[in-house]
RNA sequence: GGCGGCGUACCCAAGUGGUAAGGGAGCAGUCUGCAAAACUGCGAUGCGGCGGUUCAAAUCCGCCCGCCGCCUCCA
């Protein structure tokens, strides 16, 4: 069955036919930075890598690049304000981001573009759009001439007229037209700056991306991503820069957007201060708690973040990996059945489904957690009657796990790493835990159950919650 | 104002013509010293509202209401 894929362009699911049959080049906008990213950055990421990871587990050959932002006026003023320079801010970033990624699992892409180390083709392609009449040299800057270009507007839905008619005013007079571009800035004192033709200074946004991607990827490719935001004007002015320059169409085959994460129905925002960066959502959630909330809507779709979805999205992983861990221990004999993933591929044929439709993720993990709950409910028929049957539905359960996990980069660990991850989250030393609960048996043997409760409720209260198991006492975190 | 999107139970969320997945919370039961976990049952005769098309609508059409995003930098 084919993959169908949302197109921002043409506004429609369509079929995924990449330009060369079973290769794909994707190429999706990064981060700017100049500050610790955010969850809304994490979604993006997270999205794509589940795109590539899932392309790529379907059999395509992908090729996928992701830019840093490393040069742009944000950058320049944060690195003023702390007297630092902007490649030491920019390389400090990226470090940043790039440990965030690693801890979400989201997958190194195949190139990682700085826009600093694309001058060389920025200036190319500047220079070829200037020849070619559609961009214009004024002082040490250049521009775009958005009206030469007659799809201007197709990707946003946009009309060129009207946004003229409300375009504020522009103090910048040396342009023609105040919808026009900046490719090339002239770059003041003690900026980054390069030379070029028109003399020292650094590319505009909107160039790095066409640059990079005719670098990494070539003229033309099939994916590009980024989010909602910017589909207008950036992914709009990339188009028009780029097909201007190549003069091949499309540009990109397939436009894909991923939706924002609000904070309480709200635009995450510096005026609002309501930010969820990253490494404070790891500081209090396993990374694989905050990789399900991310993934458990659809990409397009709005999440609206509140102060209970995360703990909801670590008490679903949690149930994942008790089952898991509890098929291990009670049914060992299950992980010496081969279940035969290559001649029972329709067996997955709801997940692989779920995934073709746009990659609906929210469904593929509502279909694994169907399957933790066949499999409970199998072990305690086993348990109730004393007879092993099911080994082979167990079976399958496990390599559907596996499955989804070679995407979905959730339900893969081992259990009891991630309760290793989710124990180290604990607001008291694991080592006072557990003092406690050798306390508590103690009391427990002698039948003191007042003193054992009040032991429990004690923990309880701080977040760690006890379960008396066949295997003993376990402890986990509830926030 | 222009363009785009959304509205499914207490909360989150799938479902685009065939009779409402899944997760969380709640209540009851089994289990347990008691809990927790797991399982079972309960919970929308209903999918923002009103009409229409159809044997059949959350899904298609029309109108209305509400919310949101973009139109300036933004994942």
């Amino acid at each position: 069955m084919a993959i169908k894929i949302y197109n921002s362009l043409t506004k429609k699911k369509e079929n995924f036919e990449p330009a060369v049959p079973g290769e794909v080049k994707m190429y999706v906008c990064g981060p700017t930075v100049y500050a610790l990213s955010h969850i809304g950055h994490a979604r993006s990421a997270v999205s794509f890598d589940v795109i590539s990871r899932y392309l790529a587990s379907r059999g395509y050959k992908v090729t996928y690049a992701r830019n840093y932002t490393d040069v742009d006026d944000k950058i320049i003023n944060r690195a003023n304000e702390e007297g630092v320079s902007s490649e030491a801010l920019a390389e400090r970033y990226i470090k940043e981001f790039d440990g965030d990624m690693a801890a979400l699992g989201v997958q190194v892409p195949t190139y990682r573009p700085k826009a600093t180390e694309t001058i060389d083709r920025i200036i190319e392609v500047t220079k070829d759009l200037i020849s070619k009449g559609v961009a214009y040299a004024s002082g040490g800057d250049v521009f775009y001439a958005v009206r030469l270009f007659k799809d201007y507007g197709s990707l946003s839905g946009k009309n060129i007229d009207e946004l003229e008619a409300g375009a504020r005013v522009d103090i910048n007079e040396i342009k023609k037209d105040p919808l026009d571009f900046a490719l090339w800035k002239a770059s003041k004192p003690g900026e980054p700056s390069w030379e070029s033709p028109w003399g020292k200074g650094r590319p505009g946004w909107h160039i790095e991306c066409s640059a990079m991607c005719m670098e990494w990827l070539g003229d033309t490719i099939d994916i590009h991503g980024g989010g909602r935001d910017l589909i207008f004007p950036h992914h709009e002015n990339e188009i028009a820069q780029s097909e201007a320059a190549t003069g091949k169409k499309p540009f990109v085959k397939y436009w894909l957007h991923n939706g924002f994460v609000n904070i309480e129905k709200e635009k995450m925002s510096k005026s609002l201060g309501n930010i969820l960066n990253i490494q404070d959502a790891l500081k209090e959630n396993t990374p694989e708690a905050v990789r399900l909330f991310l993934l458990s809507s659809q990409y397009r779709s709005p999440i609206d973040y509140t102060g209970e979805s995360l703990k909801e999205a670590e008490a679903a992983t949690e149930r994942f990996y008790k089952t898991l861990e509890r098929i291990e221990t009670e049914f060992p004999e299950v992980k010496d059945i081969d279940y035969c993933v290559s001649c029972n591929e329709e067996g997955f044929a709801p997940l692989f489904s779920a995934m073709d439709d746009d990659f609906n993720t929210a469904e593929a993990i509502g279909i694994v957690f169907k399957e933790v709950n066949k499999a409970n409910r199998i072990m305690d028929k086993a348990k109730a009657t004393g007879g092993k049957t099911g080994l082979t539905e167990l079976a399958y359960a496990i390599s559907l796990f596996n499955e989804a996990s070679k995407f979905l980069v959730i339900f893969g660990k081992r259990p009891e790493d991630y309760f290793k991850m989710q124990k180290a989250l604990s607001r008291i030393p694991a080592q006072e835990v557990e003092a406690l609960i050798k306390a508590r048996i103690e009391a427990r043997k002698q039948k003191d159950f007042k003193k054992a409760d009040a032991i429990r409720d004690e923990l309880l209260s701080k977040g760690v919650q006890l379960e008396d198991t066949a295997k003993g006492t376990v402890w986990t975190v509830k926030g």
